[in-house]
DNA sequence: CGCCGCCTTAACGCCTTCTTAACGCCTCAT
DNA sequence: ATGAGGCGTTAAGAAGGCGTTAAGGCGGCG
């Protein structure tokens, strides 16, 4: 579910935009002049604006020059105009895109989808912390206390897994599935081994384990403290 | 100094696009055919592709698709179909921008800048520097404590190739897929040697690296002192 | 044609990682 | 209390990954 500002004077404009919009997963907000659009940006902090050109309250390159000022939220024209040297003068000015108007819907959800998808890596958290663990699964690196921690494949696949189902319980048979896929006929006896290592290198005392939790009969579940 | 490859059978159009990017700081590079362009993007790798629909040899969409399995260099659309069908499409199919011809120079420019401007902020950075290491990507020049080194062909784009991912760990199936394309069936052994000659041009003592690190079972990463 | 630089392949040895097996501890049920 | 089974630990062996070197092939260039 993404957050839309429209900013239009044209009530019919923000109209047809809040329910074609509306229709495919986005929850439009919207402002009628520049003045009340920068003040939306603060207080409802959209994924993308739809900025119109003719305000009348202000310059419409003006609005984007001055948010570009402290935002980097993706901004798509609507105008009327259809000057080379307009669409230029904005792209330059940190417009993502540029539309003439009347536009077709589809197409402008594809090329917010666009502005949108180029955002991705940024906005992707991909760290588990819990404690003075931490684990990067973008980076695949594992550090307690900010002190990097070296992981054999194996101890890193276990220790991200159980992270990954975030301190429930996860049964033997899972991690074996997990470890060494369904088919295999794994042993039990060879997870045992990884997990003893795994508490040495995590545990500040691997004989009784403050975050790798042994589940009796069951499993394992990593303990976040 | 930025690479552009121009995928286009009509030479006119190359022949114009060639003029008037090259006067913009663009180096440019031709292909007449989605054939040619697909082998152009691995030996060039470019730093953005304008390609057309029309292609006597495939399908412009495909040939896309097909890009979008291993690539995420940014792809402008040049074509004559102004469908909204079309380019809805294609923009979802991965395209960065989709501008109709006959298109206007100075607009490409600004949307070809706004899609280099949207890449992850490392990516477009044109030196990396990191201790008494620094690589000039516009140049592709490396240097170590202001003396310059050789590197061949295939060291650089491994050291570029890791740079660009900031430190962050690099699978070997990802390296051998940037180096030599995702359907090359590629040696495992042939990167162990460049890994290995590299080593020697850019560590004080290869046998113990400390930039450019073995992650175990893994890949590589270079790490940043 | 011969030289030179670059890439690939193969061989070999080292070292890490994984597996297996043995053993001891603990818990629980009989 | 005692035996059985689950679990943790350790050590040893096997397997495979990785680094290195040398040799051969290919293409560019004088």
């Amino acid at each position: 579910m993404k957050r839309v500002l429209v900013i239009d004077d044209e009530p019919q404009i923000r109209r047809l935009l809040t329910i074609s919009l509306g229709k495919k997963d986005y929850e439009v907000f919207e402002a009628p002049t520049a003045f009340e659009g920068m003040q939306a940006v603060q207080s409802i902090r959209p994924d993308i604006i739809l900025l119109d050109l003719g305000l009348p309250d202000m310059d419409g390159s003006r609005a984007l020059a001055e948010l570009r000022l402290w935002s980097t939220i993706p901004v798509i024209i609507l105008s009327v105009r259809d000057a080379e040297a307009d669409i230029v003068a904005l792209l330059n000015a940190g417009a993502d895109d540029y539309l003439t108007k009347p536009f077709r819907v589809e197409e402008l959800l594809a090329r917010m989808n666009v502005a949108l998808r180029r955002l991705r890596p940024d906005m992707r958290e991909s760290v588990y912390e819990c404690g003075d663990l931490r684990i990067d699964f973008d980076e695949r690196s594992v550090s307690i206390e900010e002190r990097a921690i070296r992981l054999t494949p194996t101890e890193y696949a276990i220790l991200a897994f159980l992270a990954r189902n975030g301190g429930k319980i996860v049964t033997q048979t899972r991690l074996l599935r997990e470890l060494w896929g369904p088919l295999a006929d794994a042993e039990p006896g060879s997870l045992r081994v990884h997990i003893s290592s795994l508490r040495k290198k995590i545990e500040r005392n691997p004989s009784q384990p403050g975050r790798l939790i042994t589940e009796p009969g069951i499993g394992y579940r990593l303990y976040c403290k």
